[in-house]
DNA sequence: ACGGGTAGGACG
DNA sequence: TCGTCCTAC
């Protein structure tokens, strides 16, 4: 829901870029014969050709339109290349397209403060770097101006459509008597396009920008003038724009709000809600949604651009429509562990990549069965602490699953439990999901300061154990059965370090599996998120090159470049990854995260010996997850980030020693 | 019985 | 908090 920013004073300049049919230009890199054809994404092309999930805008010229069917689509245009969403685990997989948006977002990162608002939209807060430009680099100096930056579309410029049209863009780009927003509202617009310029060398896709003072005017501006421009929102041009703007088209009116105020209050353009109170909108439709409201209709915004390149959340999902419904728990549970199977590599991945763990673990699924004949109940949704390891988030998904049918068949499931007549129940979707991810802690002084006291650092290890051990509830989803097997993520890839894998034993079907479980599945843990940590911008020996240097003769010598570095790049990427003793060595330079219980600060200092650093030890093995649940949460959130990557360095050496020393910092602030 | 698969955010 | 709902691409 949309909810009230107060804009505030200072002006800033905020680009919405946005990748043009992202998922095509992901596939015409790879099969650069597509270029230029009418083409499209689809997926799933059993059943009348598959669903368009992209379309080129060569196809949109016959009619081609999103959410067609890949039949319908040859029927408007029959020369049409449909190319397929690559499918693993029998779902589509869009990790190639993931990877590709990861592509563009480190390069538009450079320049500013920087938000993935989805896999192909990023908004850049570049008030810095315009302000900056204007300082030392007005546009008024410049004695030419690229091309791409003429391009732009002005709004409110006098005759748009005139021939003399770039002319009048650089008129405005480079007055010195220009209103100061408008200025910088001009260097904003220079530093899109070089960014712009930026992303096509180095990955060949093409991308629209709109670049205007707040985040709704540049996602609005964005999308007027597509493919592969940009658009420039003046203040003088913002009440032009909005009074007749359709309402619906708006961001977070496409929906019922938006239906609501069409049809309850005639409104159908963002000009016709200048007629609302503040109050009148906020009494219609509380007063967050009411201010939020009237501040829209008034090109008011003040969301600020979140500094977040990483997603928040991880998820797998099908739907199994009509006939193809699933109606018995063997079905459920295989394609579960297909969808945890993807979801386990994807956060584990994440941890290795940005040092990232997830922590909870949630099941959504959609159904229609008895109940819903009378009742249109859901299916509960239903989560879990989230445990490393494949068959571990499996069968923990599998136990939600279960608890999540419990509850959708009411009591009318116990009955029949067993029974010869099993429940008339079908699951339409299933989808997993991971969330609450947090940069692991870097330091370790909470774990010091939880043994402290009783406890020296440099004790023995198994001293450590024998605490861990007394102290131990078995709280995790399923009997925490003794985890001597060591689990580590898939990641073929990754050839040096996390190769082996060990799959869990599968989870046997148990129709009445412990009743009362959900009841201790319920994580009630409230860790305080520690900053997230990006991953280091590895951009050695990018091709630096300014928008006057950018004559069209030389883009195909510079795509060519771009694509070797590229290549350089990802090989260097995976020589990069180090060994986990060198992640932990990096790591411990890092600051710790606040935490607020104190008294323990002398336990600390205690082993702040030997120059700030103490050896410690343990077996890792011998210590059951389960164990840390019980612990004090913020000793959780650190232990994790140890033992969890302790494990899969064990697996490494396996046969080996099982005991791995590491060396930290005890070092706090 | 469908755009499918993902994401983010607000609300109670 | 969790679970639900809404929205968007």
């Amino acid at each position: 829901m949309p909810v009230a920013r107060p804009e505030s004073s200072h002006p800033r300049i905020i680009a919405h870029v946005d990748m043009d049919c992202f998922y095509v230009q992901v596939e015409q890199r790879k099969k650069p014969e597509l270029r230029g054809l009418p083409s499209a994404v689809v997926q799933y092309n059993e059943w009348k050709g598959g669903g368009l999930i992209a379309v080129s805008y060569e196809a949109r010229g016959f009619g081609v339109k999103r959410s067609m069917r890949g039949d319908e689509a040859k029927q408007v245009c029959p020369q049409i290349h449909l190319v397929q969403v690559p499918v693993a685990r029998g779902k589509a997989d869009l990790s190639t397209y993931r990877n590709a948006g990861s592509e563009v977002v480190s390069i538009l990162a450079r320049k500013g403060r920087c938000e993935r608002a989805s896999i192909d939209e990023v908004y850049l807060d570049l008030t810095d770097a315009a302000e900056a430009m204007l300082r030392e680099n007005p546009p008024e100096s410049l004695e030419a101006v690229h091309e791409e930056v003429l391009k732009s579309h002005v709004l409110g410029l006098a005759n748009e459509d005139e021939i003399d049209k770039k002319e009048n863009v650089k008129r405005w780009m480079c007055n010195s008597d220009a209103d100061h927003r408008d200025k910088l509202l001009a260097c904003g617009a220079i530093i899109t396009a070089e960014l712009r310029m930026q992303v096509l060398m180095e990955t060949e896709f093409t991308c629209s920008a709109g670049v205007a003072h707040n985040k709704m005017l540049a996602k609005l501006a964005s999308a007027m003038n597509k493919p592969a421009q940009q658009t420039v929102v003046p203040s003088s041009s913002v009440n032009g724009l909005l009074y007749s703007f359709p309402i619906k088209k708006m961001k977070q009116l496409g929906g019922k709000l938006g239906t609501s105020l069409q049809g309850d209050l005639g409104v159908n353009t963002v000009g016709d809600l200048l007629q609302f109170s503040e109050e009148k909108l906020q009494d219609l439709y509380g007063v967050k949604t009411g201010t939020w409201l009237w501040n829209i209709a008034r090109g008011i915004s003040g969301e600020e651009v979140q500094g977040r390149l990483l997603p928040k959340s991880h998820g797998s999902g099908k739907s199994f429509p009509g006939p193809r419904a699933l109606k018995t728990a063997a079905t459920v549970q295989h394609w579960l562990n297909q969808l945890c199977d993807e979801l386990s590599e994807r956060i584990c991945r994440d941890l290795e990549e940005n040092k990232r763990t997830a922590h909870t673990l949630t099941l959504h699924a959609t159904a229609y069965g008895p109940s819903e004949r009378d009742s249109h109940k859901k299916f509960p949704s239903k989560s879990c602490p989230l445990r490393y390891g494949t068959g571990k988030i499996q069968e923990d998904a599998f136990n939600l699953f279960q608890a999540g049918l419990r509850e959708y068949l009411g009591s009318y499931g116990a009955k029949t439990q067993g029974s010869q007549h099993p429940e008339r129940w079908a699951i339409t979707g299933l989808s997993v999901s991971a969330s609450k991810i947090m940069a692991i802690p870097s330091g370790t002084c909470s774990i010091m300061k939880y043994f402290g006291g009783e406890q020296r650092c440099d004790a023995p290890a198994r001293q450590v154990e024998a605490n861990f051990i007394q102290e131990a509830v078995p709280t995790s989803p399923s009997d925490s059965k003794n985890c001597t097997e060591l689990e580590c993520c898939e990641r073929v890839e990754l050839t040096d370090n996390y190769s082996d894998y060990i799959e869990d034993n599968k989870v046997p079907m148990e129709e009445d599996k412990n009743l009362s479980l959900l009841g201790h599945e319920v994580d009630s843990s409230t860790k305080e998120a520690s900053q997230p940590h990006f991953p280091s911008e590895s951009c050695s020996g990018k091709t630096k090159v300014s928008a006057q240097e950018f004559p069209s003769e030389d883009v195909r010598h510079q795509l060519s470049t771009a694509r070797s570095k590229r290549k350089e790049q990802k090989n260097s990427a995976l020589k990069d990854q180090g060994t986990i003793l060198r992640f932990f060595k990096s790591n411990d330079q890092a600051q710790e995260p606040t935490r607020s219980q104190g008294d323990g600060s002398n336990s600390c200092n205690a082993i702040q010996n030997g120059g700030g650093r103490a050896a410690w030890s343990y077996k890792v093995d011998e210590i059951d997850e389960s164990v840390i649940a019980e612990l004090p949460e913020e000793i959780q959130a650190e232990l994790e980030s140890w033992i969890r990557p302790q494990k899969r360095a064990n697996t490494v050496k396996r046969g080996g020693a099982t005991t791995i020393a590491h060396y930290f910092s005890a070092n706090q602030k």
